[in-house]
DNA sequence: ATGAAATTGAAAATCATTTTTGATTTCAAT
DNA sequence: ATTGAAATCAAAAATGATTTTCAATTTCAT
C-alpha cells in the first residue's frame, strides 16, 4: 500500500473533527476550503479503508440519508467499546465501562452470538434530548 | 389512514416471511408471483410505515448495499427486545433476554442515555459463521 | 349515494455511490 | 538518480435505490 498525499489529507481531515461524523461530501468541501483538491471517488475508496481499518465508524441511516463517517482512533488502540449515537441531535458518545466485558461475554455465552464493537451502533436519546420530547 | 388491499397484501408478504428480512424489490417481487401488482413508490411508502409503527426493522448497510425490512410483529407486542444480525450469513436472531432490562437501566441511570430497542442491532458473527471464519 | 381526504402508481427526478478508464504517482530494485 | 511495475488517482459516465410529482382512483364517514 502506498502512501499518498490524499490517504493523508483525508485522515487528517477526518482526525480535525474527531467530535463529529461527515459525509463524503463534506469531506470533500472542508478539503477544498484548505486548499486541496481530492476527488470525490478517492475519498470514497479512502473511507473504506478506514472503516475497514477499524480506524473510523461508519453510520448509515442516522437522521439523513447520506453516509457519514467518524474518526474513532488508530486500528490499535480502539479497545472493545461501543458509541451511542443521539436520533435526534446526532451526537456521538463514547461508552467504555466495565458493564461492555460482562454483556459481551453474556451474549457469547447464552446465545452463542460474538459481538462485533465496531459494526454495532447503540441508537437511542441523550439526555437533554430525551427531556425535550417526553417519553413516546 | 384508510384499509387498503395494498397495505394488507404488503403486510400479509413480510409476515409470511417472518424469519427473513426483505428488500422492497423482494417483496414487489414477491408479491407478483402471487398475483398480484402493486407499485414499487407504494411499497416503499408502506414499509415506511410499518417501520414508524414499530411493526418492522429497517436494516441498512447490512452486507449489501439495499436496504431490507423484516416484519417483527404487531405494534403493541414488541417488548423490550433486541435483533443479533450474523455480519456473515445475515441471519437474524431475536435476543429476548433478562439482561437487556439490566443492561438497559445501567445505560440509562450510569450514561444518561435511553436506548431505542428498535432502531439498535447488535452486529457480529454467529456461532457456525464464526467458527468458519477464525477469529480476526 | 356523495364528496372530501387519503391513496395509488407510472414516469421523471434525485442523488449518493460505484464503475470505467486512462493518466499519474509511488517506491523498490537497479 | 533511473526505471518500471504495481498502486493510486480522478473525471466522466453509469448505476440503482429511493423520492417526488401529479393525475386518476379508492375509501369511508356522512
Amino acid at each position: 500500500m502506498y502512501n499518498t498525499r490524499q490517504k493523508a489529507m483525508i485522515a487528517a481531515c477526518l482526525k480535525a473533527h474527531a467530535g463529529e461524523h461527515m459525509t463524503a461530501d463534506q469531506i470533500h468541501a472542508s478539503l477544498l476550503q484548505n486548499g486541496t483538491h481530492i476527488g470525490l471517488t478517492t475519498i470514497y475508496r479512502e473511507l473504506d479503508r478506514l472503516v475497514n481499518d477499524g480506524s473510523a465508524i461508519k453510520y448509515t441511516g442516522l437522521n439523513t440519508n447520506a453516509t457519514s463517517y467518524q474518526y474513532i482512533g488508530d486500528a490499535k488502540e480502539h479497545g472493545n467499546h461501543y458509541h451511542l449515537i443521539c436520533l435526534d441531535c446526532g451526537q456521538l458518545t463514547h461508552l467504555s465501562c466495565s458493564i461492555i466485558e460482562s454483556f459481551t461475554r453474556h451474549i457469547e455465552e447464552e446465545h452463542s452470538f460474538l459481538l462485533n464493537s465496531q459494526k454495532t451502533v447503540f441508537y437511542g436519546h441523550c439526555a437533554s434530548c430525551a427531556e425535550k420530547a417526553p417519553a413516546k
